[in-house]
DNA sequence: ATGTACAAGATTTTT
DNA sequence: TCTTGTACAT
């Protein structure tokens, strides 16, 4: 085995040495009391950064890391390639090289630099064949997992109706989260369903006979490889002689369990976090790590960050109050010395479309101000709620760029692409295979492919090594054969040619020679043209790569949407997305129960739950550097139907003093004396109607009799949100469990009336039907002809 | 082996 | 509502 620890040649290689480095980078600590400062210079020993948001965490680290490479490196040799830095996500990674080249002056190579995935990945390619691997195992992605173990199910005769794969996955990968091999769950987990258990380790020596790993499992070998090979663990433990890693509250125990082995000798390990901002736990992460700390490295220091550089003092008091909303806190009183600036805003609007034409407009203002569209972001909960803003900033003509949507190499024809790559530079990839096998169609269907897949089980070989076995018996009919072989011949013969062409050239050659371009040339789908600029491009990509392992490595590990961020864009992500990032000006819409806090999360973890998604929203508000504008809609729009929401609590959470809340809706007042012009026109949507009447559902609870003028009003203008109405509709509908489970009665979805219905309006007199939209009417009225409106308004005829 | 028709389920968050 | 998967027919 080659020497693995290139630590080894650079001591040979001393010109190698930052002894050229700049004696003083520039002065990241200057906001630091004298004490933090201290300990933050002190380069031995475990230290623990607990800091608030926007205290400078990063700024800390990077601090760090400048001394290290600046004074360790000229009074005790340190090479970068002795230190290892572990961020949150590649950007964060990213970003880390970039803030340390400038605090240095010059760049930085060499050292262990990146998320754990890829550190971990890196450290296993140098040992898989210890774990039972070849160096050049594939790293499945959660979709082939869940094929993967699907496969396993079928051939198992279980019944997926029953345990879905893809909720079995999840317990595995919980399991792997927790350091959890196979053998030790059975051993640690008592009453996990023994059918799982099994599965677990079915699919884990299939994962063996692929020369394949999951995302869980790159770490989970490191950690068996350092518990079977002590010396392996002992030479990294002394190669490293500095850990420093950042958003230390987001590690699962897997994480925690590496790091510790591999800090164990030097304990030089620096950790940076803020339990406050602990959202990953749906994902494995322990907060219980960083509140360990100190007895895990005895002698640690701790240092509380609690100046906060980034927000305004609304915007802090806003958060910080929010916060104190959870149990359980290590606690933090963050203070900043910047000026008063802006209330954190919160806008109730009627509808998702309106919501997303407040946002629009308030960019639009900012930006005639002056102020560039990258200074702006807008954070939603999930995913799906970005298409609304989207479709809202293109009509504005807004520039924008949705960070973390759907990827590049999530595409379908991308996908099918990096599985001949995949093939091309491993043999022995299964679900790969599968996937390319009738893909240009080649005749190969169910039937086939199940007698390669028994095979395949029966043999403990994988797929297209069953294929291989078996062209060559009578098992297959002629013509499978022919096709099957001829593919595995076209796959040999372009892995000969990776060794004297460019792999840039190979993959045009087997796109080209396997018809899969020609497939979406002669293809009818609209998007065919689409999707053929995106192989071209997949094909551009590739040639940055070395060889097909890096960049396939790349793509499955670092995946990261490369964006070109030179253009002003307003940056539409998620909450999840956007931790460890600030902006000027922060939207946070869809402020409602059940969309945040997410009524997933509730029902899942309770009020465990509820505490991650109350962190949730305070890194929300906490990513805002002058304005934070938080807004709720009262009706939106679900699978296409319409459904009233109710504000988030969160948004009761927040302080009065430190917030404008702002009505789109309160125009009239209340009690009814509109002009008729106002409702005849078509901004039926500004209809005043929680000042006059709560939009009652049956759902509600049958005691509350009371309507109208209740809670604070107090005549002229009425705010949107009364907390008094909220509470009383809240108590009724939601209740959170301590035991995790939650009661939500759903405000009914669709409105009782139909067309035709007979019925009559308190203002409008009767009328009739016209048409239904979810709880949108549009009814004929005898008297004012016909109106859109909300069948709460509405009685029988 | 492939295409059609109907039914069921879906929308947290990500390395 | 839309998408995906399954059953059945071709």
């Amino acid at each position: 085995m080659d020497d693995p620890f290139e630590i080894d040649e650079f001591a040979a290689s001393p010109e190698m040495r930052l002894a050229d480095a700049p004696v003083s980078a520039p002065d990241y600590l200057a906001n630091l009391n004298a004490e933090q400062r201290e300990a933050v210079e002190t380069l031995d020993g475990p230290l623990l950064v607990l800091a608030g948001a926007g205290t400078g965490k990063t700024r800390v680290l990077t601090t760090r890391l400048a001394h290290l490479l600046q004074v360790k490196a000229q009074t005790e040799h340190l090479h970068p390639q002795q230190i290892l830095a572990v961020t949150f996500t590649n950007r964060a990674a990213k970003e880390m090289q970039e803030r340390v080249a400038h605090a240095l002056g010059h760049p930085v190579e060499g050292w262990w630099l990146g998320t754990f995935h890829s550190l971990a990945a890196r450290l296993l390619r140098r040992h898989a064949e210890l774990i039972g691997l070849q160096s050049n195992f594939s790293i499945l992605d959660s979709d082939d997992q869940v094929r993967l173990l699907k496969q396993i199910m079928d051939a198992e005769q279980i019944d997926q109706k029953k345990w879905p794969a893809k909720q079995l996955m999840g317990i595995i990968q919980r399991w792997k989260d927790k350091g959890l091999s196979p053998d030790r769950v059975n051993e640690s987990v008592e009453f996990a369903n023994g059918g799982a258990k099994y599965l677990y380790k079915v699919y884990q020596q299939r994962l063996s006979v692929l020369n394949a790993a999951d995302f869980g499992d790159l770490l989970l070998h490191c950690l068996t490889l350092f518990q079977k090979h002590p010396e392996i663990l002992r030479r990294y433990q002394e190669t490293f002689r500095y850990i420093l890693v950042d958003e230390y509250q987001d590690t699962n125990v897997a994480q925690y369990l590496w790091l510790r082995a591999l800090a164990m000798v030097h304990r030089n390990i620096c950790c940076v976090g803020d339990d406050d901002q602990a959202i990953y736990s749906w994902r494995g992460a322990e907060v219980g790590n960083i509140l360990r700390f100190e007895s895990d490295f005895p002698g640690a220091k701790v240092v509380k960050l609690e100046q906060n550089y980034r927000s305004t003092p609304h915007i802090l008091a806003a958060a910080s109050k929010l916060i104190t909303f959870n149990d359980g806190r290590l606690g933090k009183e963050l203070w900043t010395e910047l000026d008063t600036g802006e209330k954190v805003f919160v806008k109730g609007v009627w509808d998702g479309p309106a919501e997303a034409r407040l946002v629009g407009e308030d960019i639009e203002a900012l930006q005639s101000k002056g102020i560039g569209a990258a200074k702006m972001a807008i954070l939603v909960r999930a995913g799906f709620q970005t298409r609304e803003f989207e479709e809202r900033l293109i009509t504005l003509g807004i520039p924008y760029r949705v960070i973390g949507g759907p990827r590049f190499y999530e595409r379908h024809e991308i996908r099918d692409a990096l599985a001949y790559v995949r093939m091309v530079a491993q043999p022995d990839d299964s679900l790969a295979f599968e996937r390319i096998i009738n893909v240009p169609k080649r005749g190969v269907g169910k039937a086939t492919l199940q007698i390669l897949h028994q095979y395949s089980r029966d043999q403990s070989v994988s797929l297209p090594m069953a294929a291989r076995d078996l062209i060559g018996t009578e098992e297959l009919k002629p013509k499978m054969r022919q096709a099957i072989g001829g593919l595995l011949g076209d796959f040999t013969r372009w892995r000969e040619m990776l060794t004297n062409r460019s792999h840039v050239e190979v993959l045009e050659t087997v796109l080209d020679e396997s018809g899969y371009t020609d497939m979406w040339r002669t293809s009818k789908e609209i998007e065919a043209a689409g999707r053929l600029e995106n192989l071209k491009e997949l094909v551009s990509a590739i040639g940055e790569y070395e060889n097909l392992t890096t960049f396939l490595e790349h793509v499955s590990l670092v995946m990261e949407n490369e964006q070109n961020t030179d253009q002003e864009k307003v940056t539409i992500m998620t909450l999840h997305g956007a931790k460890g990032l600030e902006f000027d000006y922060v939207f946070l819409p869809g402020w409602e129960e059940g969309v945040f806090p997410h009524q997933r999360a509730m029902d899942e973890s309770g009020v465990k739950g509820l505490e991650e998604e109350r962190r949730l929203a305070y890194v929300g508000i906490t990513r805002a550097r002058k304005r934070a504008t938080v807004s709720y809609a009262a009706n939106r729009r679900i699978y296409n139907q319409w459904q009233s929401a109710l504000p988030s609590r969160f948004v009761d959470e927040l302080p009065d003093e430190h917030i404008e809340r702002i009505s789109d809706t309160g125009l009239g007042g209340h009690g009814g004396n509109h002009s008729p012009g106002a409702w005849g026109s078509d901004d039926w949507m500004k209809m005043p109607s929680w000042a006059d009447e709560t939009p009652r559902r049956d759902s509600y609870g049958s005691g509350g009799s009371k309507t109208g003028s209740g809670g604070s009003s107090t005549g002229g203008e009425r705010r949107f949100a009364s907390a008094g109405w909220q509470d009383r509709v809240r108590k009724n509908v939601i209740d959170v469990k301590p035991n995790g489970e939650t009661s939500y009665s759903t405000n009914s979805k669709s409105s009782k009336y139909k067309v035709g219905d007979a019925v009559r309006h308190r203002k409008f007199g009767p009328g009739t039907v016209r048409a239904v939209d979810g709880n949108k009417l549009e009814i004929d009225f005898e008297d004012v002809g016909t109106k859109k409106v909300v069948d709460s308004f509405i009685l029988p005829g």
